[in-house]
Formats: C-alpha cells, sequence, structure tokens
DNA sequence: GAGTAACCGAGACGGTACGTCGTGTCTTCTT
DNA sequence: AAGAAGACACGACGTACCGTCTCGGTTACTC
C-alpha cells in the first residue's frame, strides 16, 4: 500500500473504500494483462475502467508507477515447489517452472512490466526484485546448499554465482536466441548438466 | 533507414536533406546518453533540439519506435577483440568487456533502451539482437569452437547453451543482484571457471 | 453563452469557471480591437494571453465562430438617445452618432468582425443583426412612426425602405466611396433632407 | 497582374507560361464557385487542382491576396445597359439588376468575397472598388445628371448622396433584413420611387 | 548548335496553429 | 472526510498550410 496506517486509531471522517481499492487494481491487472503496453495503460482509463474517479486513485497513489507496483504485487506468481530427491532433479524442476511461467501470459505481463519499465520507474525494479527475483532465489539457493550439504555438489561451490549462470542461461535463452531458433523442450536439462557438471563432488 | 531507395531512380522534387537526418539523429542519441527517459523523449523536443521542423521527423519516421531503432542502429557499440591465446583467457575479457560496458553511459542506454522499450517496440528488440546481440554471440561463438578444435574444450560441449550461461550469468548477477550486494571485482573469472570447468577436455 | 443550462439542474463535477471565461472573451476581445485580424486571432493566442489552457477553450466553444460571436455579443455598442424634438434632428443625430462610432476603434473592430467574417460564419451575422442591427433600427423605426404619427410625415410612408435608405446610403458612402474622397461633413443632414424631402406631409 | 513587364525588352530565359497563369486563376475561381471558404482557399489546394508547382503561383502573386484580387478581375460582372427612356425607369431596371445579381452564385462569390476580405487584405477592397463599384456608379451618375439636364429632376439634386441612398438601400435591405422577411419583388420600385419623390422637378 | 538564363513540376525545409489527449491538481456536491 | 464527476493549466501528439528552398528537366533567346 502506498499510504501507510500509523496505527490502529481510527482516522475520523469517511473510510476509504476498499472495494474502490480493489476495483482499482483490477482494471490496472486486466489492462495489464490484455496486453495494453504501459503507455496506454494512463490513469484516466484506469479510472474509467474501475468506475472511480481520478481522485480516487491519486489519494493512494501519487504515481502512475506506485500504482503499477501495487498492481504488480497483487500477481505474485507462485514459487515452484521442489521435491528435494536430488540437486539435477530440483534444478531442471525449477528451470522447468521458469520457463512454463514465460509461457502463461499473466506471467509474462509481469515480466514484460518488471523489465520494460524498471528503468523509467526503479522503484518497480526494487519491488520486482523483492517479491518475484528474492523468494526465487531463496527456493535456488537452499537447493544448492542442500547439495553441499549432502555432498552431492563439491564444498567450494559458487552457490551465489551458479544461481546466476542457472537462472541468467535460461533469460538470456528465452529473451535474446534469434526469432526463428525454437525452444529446446530440454533446455532445462541441458542448461542443469552443463553447469552441475563441473560442480560435482 | 525508414525509407529504401529502391534501384537508382531519383524522386522528383527536393531531396530529403541528409543534413537533417543527421541532426534527429544525434539529437535522439544526445538525449538519450543524458539520461532522458524515453519517456521524455518527446518529437517536439527531438525538433527543437535538432533545428528541425516536426515534419521533417515525422516525413522520415511514422512512430517514436521507428526512430528510436534508427537511431539505436548508429550507436553499435564496438565489439570486443579477443587475443586468442586460451578460451578462459578470451572468455574472462569477453565478460570483463561486457561488464565495462555496461557501466559507460552510452552503452548503458542502448541497454536500456533496448530491454526497456522491446516489448513496446518488437521492431526494437529485433534490431537490438541483429546489431548488438548477433555480432557478440558470432565472436564469443568462435572462440569457444576453437576451444573445442584446439582440444581445450571437450568435443561434446553444448555450445550455445553455454554462450547463454556465460552472457545470461553476467547479465542477471549485474541487473538482479540485490541492491546492496556490491559487484565483485573478479567476476569474469568467477563465471568463467565456474561454466568452464565442467568442460575442460 | 454557448453552452446552455437547462433548468436549475445541477450538473456534477466542479463547475466550469466564470473567471477563465471572461477571460478568454476579454482577451479574445483585446485582441480584436487592437486590430489583430481575426485571421492572427488564433486559439492558442488567445489561451496564451488569457492565461488559461486551450482545452478550457474547446470545452466552451467549438469553433473560433462561435467564440467571435460571443465576443461579439459582449461589446454591445450603446444605443443613441434621440431626443425627439423632430423626425429631421432625430434622423440626422441617428445618423450622426452611427458615423461617429464607425471612427470609434472598437466599434470600427465590431463592424470589421462583423462584416467580414459574416460569409464564413453564418451564426455570427445572425448574431449581429440581433444585437446590433434590430435595436438601433428599432430606435430609426420609432422615430419615423412616430413622424407619421404626429403628421410630420405623410401617412403613406414606407418605413422599412425608408430606413433602409437612410441607414444604407450612410453605410454605403462611408465603406466605398473614393478612397481619395473625404468624408462630408454634414453627410448626416445632407443624406436626411435627401431622403425626408419627399416625405414631409 | 502582379509582375509588370517594363516596355516590350524581352526577358532573357523561358517566357512565363500563360496556360499555368490561367489554369492558376481557373483553379481559384472555381475554388471561389464552388463555395469553397476563402479559408479553405489555400495556395496549395489551388497549385494542386490547377496541376502546378507552388512555385509558379508565388513567382507571380507574393500573396493569397494578390492572387484573389486577381482572379477577381478576371469575373468582373457585366454592367448593366439602361435604355434611357426615363429616370424612374432607369433607375429601377438598374437597382433590379443589381437585386437579381445578388442571387447568381458567382457575383455573390464575387461579392463575399469582396466584402469578407477587404478588412484582411486592403487591395482587395481597392480593387473591388475599381473594378465593380465605380463603373456602375458611372451609369447611375450619368443617368441621374441626364435627368436634371432634361428637367425631369431638380437642378439642386445632390447627385452623389442620391446614388449612395439608391445603392445603399438595395444593399442595405439585401444583406441586413430579418432573415425571416422575404425580399419584396417591387423592392426597386419602391426604393427609386421613395427616393425620387422628392426630387422631381 | 552550344550556351545561358529563367522557367517548370515536384516536393522537402523550418515554422505556426490546429484540435485531441493525458497528466496531476482543484473544486463542486453527495454519501 | 472520502466518494464520483469533471474542470483546470500544461504540454505532446500528429496534421495541414505557410512561404522558401532545392532538385532535374524544359524552353527560348544569344552567340
Amino acid at each position: 500500500m502506498a499510504t501507510e496506517q500509523t496505527g490502529t486509531v481510527r482516522t475520523p471522517g469517511r473510510p476509504r473504500s476498499e472495494k474502490a481499492e480493489k476495483a482499482i487494481i483490477d482494471a490496472a491487472i486486466d489492462m495489464i494483462a490484455e496486453g495494453t503496453g504501459v503507455a496506454e495503460l494512463s490513469i484516466e482509463a484506469i479510472a474509467g475502467r474501475a468506475g472511480v474517479g481520478k481522485t480516487t486513485i491519486y489519494r493512494r497513489w501519487s504515481n502512475k508507477e506506485e500504482l503499477v507496483v501495487d498492481a504488480l504485487a497483487s500477481l505474485k506468481a507462485p514459487i515452484p515447489e521442489l521435491p528435494g530427491w536430488s540437486v539435477r532433479d530440483d534444478v531442471i524442476r525449477y528451470l522447468s517452472v521458469m520457463q512454463q511461467e514465460s509461457r502463461h501470459p499473466r506471467t509474462r505481463c509481469i515480466m514484460n512490466i518488471a523489465l520494460s519499465e524498471s528503468e523509467r520507474f526503479p522503484h518497480l525494479a526494487e519491488r520486482f526484485r523483492e517479491i518475484v527475483i528474492r523468494p526465487r532465489r531463496e527456493v535456488l539457493r537452499a537447493v544448492l546448499q542442500r547439495g553441499v550439504a549432502s555432498g552431492e555438489l563439491r564444498s567450494d561451490v559458487d552457490v551465489e554465482v551458479t544461481m546466476a549462470a542457472l537462472s541468467g542461461a535460461m533469460m538470456f535463452f528465452t529473451k535474446w536466441r534469434d526469432n526463428d531458433d525454437e525452444l529446446p523442450a530440454d533446455l532445462a536439462e541441458r542448461i542443469t548438466d552443463l553447469i552441475l557438471s563441473g560442480l560435482h563432488a
């Protein structure tokens, strides 16, 4: 939320309508999800679609950025659950889910917004890091650390760089391959095997 | 160029001024390089700075996108030259240059524009792939293939995925690390050693 | 007013600023009065001088015409008061005032606009007829009818044509005489005597 | 013509195309006659319709005004011929023709342009006076002077004012009557009788 | 018959104004 | 005091003409 509620003291006057808040966020998300470019995602259009006055939006968020940040937060994609049988299996599953998600329209939208607007709106990048990147990184780090602990991976593995290599390889391949190249079905496996090949104990 | 010249037939009327074209591109680049966000990069501002009428811009490019694409093309960052002594040295140098470039303001701007606008403007991503990604990929691929040929790398190395892992690790680390983490000085080495460790013959 | 208020029902939302409306009209009048041709009387210039956004103008008037019509209406030149001693005296006075007015810059401007734009903007002619021509015609008609009633004029006088002859003679002489001819000082008397000479009882 | 030919000395170079000149004037007249407002009568539109470059127009006339003036000149409405039987008959015929003309579309256009643009373009008024007003005035003056000479009119008639009263009455009635009033069929007779009534010897 | 000089059409040039749209702020009445 | 409605000043959008300027090509006269 853009405006914090200080303590539990009840402010005087009419309380803010939660319905309005929801309608605004929903309208914003709908428009993002419909592929409306971020350029066309005007405050006026959101207000119109939400059936809400512009004031009601600006009372809550002072920028389009802050609104988008909050809309983004409500889209929190589910974090993959990993069975934990082996490092290789877990990493493959992690990357597979990542690849799958990149096809799902809603996730695509989050990614697009996050990537395309993060430069314009620094808060947005920060928030994206916080709600999308960090939780996933925790999951992946846990997998690798478990592998070190279990002796499946060498004890001197550079965990941070390994994570970057795994996620980065998938993202780079997905986004910057030549358009006419198709995305290999076994990409997750190939990345995993390549990177883990030197890390086994 | 936005308008192609079909053959050598001369169109009637006054030819378009190359000077104006250059002034427009230069103005656009300057504004991008000064950190002017793409949002503030208005056609009117470009026209004003270039000392040119708006019509002269719209006569050549029908969109801000097309103009930015062409401006981008003229920014072609230099491709790193690699000494070729060993795969490890060349890859480290390649990644180091990549890391250095990401600090240089002009390159930063290209990257920012390319990343942030590529979703809004599909042509832009395509052009960026063509003039920035592809040439660098060729260089890196040559290094790896030379390594395979010389026996420095195993003969069954998955070259494409390796390239993605190398570049992706660097990009991911650079862009999505936590803000308070500092970028390690020996990042290029660490990435290289991690990924090549399993690939040596 | 461009937009009529139907009844007393209050429209929702912020009401239109009467101050802005006045500033716009004033700016338009000032520019007209300063001799700014109607061609140079651009909406942007009016907005600038009135310290008002263009939208605020277009919200009220959809055309330059409608704005000019309303500006004109607010310029209503004063109608001459006639002492009523005799038809001849009153008519002479009426025509003299008409001649005087044609020299006063503000009245000149109304006339110029009305004459020069009435063909382009039909509403303008209608409005001019209504607020300038008609009231004066009433005054003049009253004079002539009083003359008939008092026996000063013949009872079969063609009042409408007489009025047209009086006003028309003055206008025609004023506008279409050769440029090097000077306007005679006793023009009002000469016209009056000429036309009334055949109408005395 | 806007540019004068000094003497008969032949200027060097290719002579100006009379065909182009005619095409330009014709295009302008056509557009005026079609009721195209003077505002829409753009130089570019004239050039386009005439199949001529803009330069060819600007080489001959430096303004839209000068072009319109020349176009106007080529529209010279025919001067009424008067049988000369009696002053009354001639004046009635003169005014009738004037009234008829005001209905003919081409004449209407001349009038409209002349009236509506004469304030913006002073040359235009001057030219209109010269080619339309003055010749007609000569005809009318001749009629009145012949009447004085023949004894039909009093010898002290104020000829100039009489002419203004006759023409002015007709113009005023035609232009400024209330819209719902119809133009009386016998208007020319009524004006004539009214004004001449006091002038008979 | 080769120059030469002004013409021709086409159309690009730097400008100015157009009328529309979205921004973030404000002002009104209603809940 | 928050709600919706909508007006406010501002500024960019993309379009249309303005009057000027190049282009390659076309006449007509002069040498």
